[in-house]
DNA sequence: GAAAAAACATGGGTGACACCAACGGGTTTC
DNA sequence: GAAACCCGTTGGTGTCACCCATGTTTTTTC
């Protein structure tokens, strides 16, 4: 038998680990925790995050090219394409030409994207509420505010 | 043209976003950066992430079956079969059936695994680093600490 | 002790994100 | 007007998370 190895004490959940104290790896299980809460609560509108994102972001720039869009949540053009066309096939967002710059698509949100919008936002809320369940309301600021310091990429 | 689009003011980066206030979305952006900086730095030495962090609980744990290793870490078991078979590949462990319960796997880091772990180590530190640059060593550990608590699926 | 249940390592496969290269049409800059 | 840049789009890749199935070996249950 090898020392330390099996034994009653193997079933020990989350041994101590050098890896689970470093920032990069909390944020990746934390973010997978995250997503998975708020995929799972959105699935329920046909949804995913991305969707929702993009149709907020829509809601509040008003009618706002998908570059700037891009800019704004961080998302690939490419990717933007096709969130858009999904937004667009279920009628929540309209893609028309923008009069004043014919290479830009101006998108905004419709009526029936802002009624799915406030029930993906109350979904989302309560999925944000329940992965910060174990903190307290100024924890949860305080989280918020340390991890927009470090999401920036270049500043 | 339409009122509120395009213009002067178009060109400011990230106007003010009702999704950039959620902890889901806030995680995603920094684990995606904190991947990144960490990916970057590993790809030196021809690792991914999740191979550092494997080597790291093969050389805490000493002996131990993989599927203690996917628990401990909370990888899928199928995924954990091919990152050891990447490592062992690159002679970092041992795969040994394991005497006592022949279901198992002894996996166990090798001197070319201790010497590789030194060198990520450092590499994973330094772009832990600077993913927390922007904050004080005192905020760094209040994230750790707060991340600990959300970042478990369970309690 | 024999049957049932569970655990282990593997295989095959899917979905969501992040990211990159290229290209044609449009616009701005010089 | 030519060069440089921006926009939307298509095509593709890589990483991670997660699922179901299977054969072998334990452990549990009766």
């Amino acid at each position: 038998m090898i020392p330390g190895y099996g034994g009653p004490m193997s079933d020990l959940p989350y041994a101590p680990s050098r890896i689970r104290a470093l920032p990069s790896w909390l944020l990746g299980r934390a973010a997978a925790r995250g997503h998975r809460l708020v995929a799972d609560a959105l699935a329920a509108e046909g949804m995913r995050m991305m969707h929702h994102a993009v149709l907020s972001a829509v809601a509040e720039l008003g009618p706002v090219s998908q570059a700037e869009l891009g800019r704004t949540l961080g998302i690939d053009p490419k990717d933007m394409v096709a969130l858009v066309n999904d937004l667009q096939r279920d009628g929540l967002v309209t893609r028309t030409p923008d009069p004043g710059d014919r290479r830009k698509n101006a998108v905004e949100i419709s009526a029936d994207g802002r009624r799915r919008l406030r029930r993906t936002q109350r979904l989302g809320d309560r999925a944000n509420a329940e992965l910060t369940a174990a903190l307290t309301p100024a924890e949860r600021e305080q989280l918020i505010a340390l991890l927009t310091r470090i999401a920036l990429p270049g500043e």
